[in-house]
DNA sequence: CTGAAAGCGCTTACAG
DNA sequence: CTGAAAGCGCTTACAG
């Protein structure tokens, strides 16, 4: 039998409302009395029960985290952050996977409003409408990662996707760059939308056209990045830039054309996004942007659980710095 | 206000009773009854109060993860294993970082079992006596991941380590290497030390003479391998293949290696453990242990669910499988 | 400074 | 088939 509060009460002769103080550090209590207390705590190995001081205080010291996938180590990253900020201020992380998947994500969020979490951080690179009234309706505390509401009605932090895809674009055209190709997401989104127009704002104010099949769409990681180049070589088409959605995409990529017997960078450049470890290691070493994550997830954490403490009400949008990353995959001049 | 039983038993005109058994699928409600309850449900947008449930039924369908850096990639994919299993079987999960703190560790397990963790699962690659008797008396049910307690008095799920690395080192020798260098952990632990045993034993069985010298300790992440190699090399030592920890500490060597003008695996053989996703696509391709981390994760939360919701008290010590993945860094003949 | 008692939102034996 | 009532383990106004 586990021991609970009353086991303690009687231990010390006094009553649980007594014990409860102690267990609580709630100061009016007589020293001698709290010595009694701790040493029957001590004796019995009384450790208190959460669920039930949660039924009772409406409140759970828990955060909700919602994410497509807990392996993809972008995402993870942040949830570290999360973590970090819980522990400073005593939260637990109930952890979702929702894989994409808009009945997951229903599933997801009823289940942690059902554990009552105080609050709940949403992670994602896109937010469907319908989700958007779904999370604005939702009885706990919300905040968004790495993708924003475009109204700003609910909370969120995340990089300027959109900038930090124009400035990057505008460093290679500066490079003397000229025929882009974009290696993209299959699946439209916020985040891939908001990257694309970046680029697209930086070619058109230097005059430069896109050509809409030089933008290809396919699996967002290594293969996908392999199979979009080998497929772009195969075409025929002349480029000699190729900006992708992220690192793992840019490494298939670069091996693809290395299988098909081009250089990078001498004969193409490759851009990635969002810094993996690998990518300063890689042979080229891969220009890319980074996203300082783990920032991410501490600032997400840390407004979510002002607003499940105070009822500050109005959602606030948090726009995290990003940071270009020249390396070897996309030099300063084009050759 | 968040609407209760009573509000649904209210506007259904039935007792709580009656709302609570069609909520939890109770089969003796009469239909037309039933119906009406689903209607004021729907209607009052009622979603259950878990906590309150939970602390009836003594039993909170979660299951909480001690884990050493949530941000570790071999770590993140046996929880996506876990998370899996638990939507399978309706649980969720708490995360909770231990950074390899002794403190840290009791302080998690502390708040898992107050928050009424049915079950806990503990990752890491060591497990320290003390925190065996911790973990044997604690009222939640216990999974060990990637460890064990040689003892096998807990239940735990992992490959063996010994004859993993008996197996690499055995390779290297059938391939005619000699001089074996070791970069391992700075801390000792049971992980570390059943490889290094396991090297030493095909070693000892080869005949050939491991140098204490050669075996080197440091970080095991990049920077790690980086400045082990470029330590080994500037030793002037004569060695000919290194053992590494793992991919990542594997991944800095070879470039440590090229870095001082020397060639893998022409003039030294590199292995590495884990089987991280770009150890296929880095150059060279790099020799390394596969470990089913899903799996090990999945397996891990199955036995863990089957041990919460039955009195099967015994521990067992699953075995799982690892697999020799040989690629460049490593060739089947020493040059 | 301390205790008796109500109540958090459910489930479930028990009675009908 | 349905309801009244006790109880899960706490916290906290209230009274003393």
């Amino acid at each position: 039998m586990k021991v609970k509060i009353v086991d303690v009460a009687r231990e010390a002769n006094v009553s649980v409302a007594t014990v409860s103080r102690v267990v609580n550090n709630i100061p009016l209590v007589n020293e001698e009395t709290k010595e009694r207390v701790l040493e029957a705590i001590k004796k019995t190995g009384y450790k208190p029960n959460a669920i039930a001081r949660s039924l009772k205080i409406q409140r759970t010291n828990t955060l909700g985290i919602m994410i497509p996938d807990i392996s993809n180590p972008l995402y993870t990253e942040m949830v570290r952050g999360v973590e970090d900020i819980c522990g400073i201020y005593n939260y637990n992380i109930i952890l979702s996977n929702t894989d994409f998947s808009p009945e997951k994500e229903h599933e997801s969020l009823d289940v942690l409003i059902e554990k009552q979490c105080d609050g709940i951080i949403y992670i994602g690179k896109n937010l469907s409408e319908e989700f958007q009234e779904t999370l604005k309706n939702a009885p706990s505390e919300i905040v968004l990662g790495c993708v924003s509401d475009e109204k700003g009605e609910l909370s969120s932090v995340l990089i300027d996707n959109e900038s930090a895809a124009y400035d990057l674009a505008k460093k290679a055209i500066d490079a003397g760059y000229k025929n882009f190709a974009l290696f993209y997401d299959r699946d439209e989104g916020f985040v891939n939308r908001k990257r694309i127009d970046g680029v697209r704002r930086a070619l058109d104010e230097a005059g430069i056209e896109l050509d809409p099949e030089l933008i290809l769409r396919g699996n967002i990681n290594v293969k996908g990045g392999h199979s979009m180049m080998t497929k772009l070589l195969e075409s025929g088409k002349e480029f000699d830039i190729v900006m992708c959605m992220n690192d793992q995409v840019a490494i298939g990529a670069i091996r693809a054309a290395e299988d098909a017997g081009r250089k990078v960078p001498d004969d193409i450049a490759v851009t990635g996004f969002n810094d993996y470890w690998i990518s300063e290691w890689f042979d080229p070493k891969i220009t890319t942007v980074r996203q300082p994550m783990y920032d991410i997830g501490a600032i997400a954490a840390r407004m979510l659980i002002k607003m499940c403490e105070s009822d500050e009400k109005e959602s606030r949008t948090i726009t995290a710095p990003y940071e270009i990353v020249a390396r070897q995959s996309m030099p300063e001049h084009a050759c």
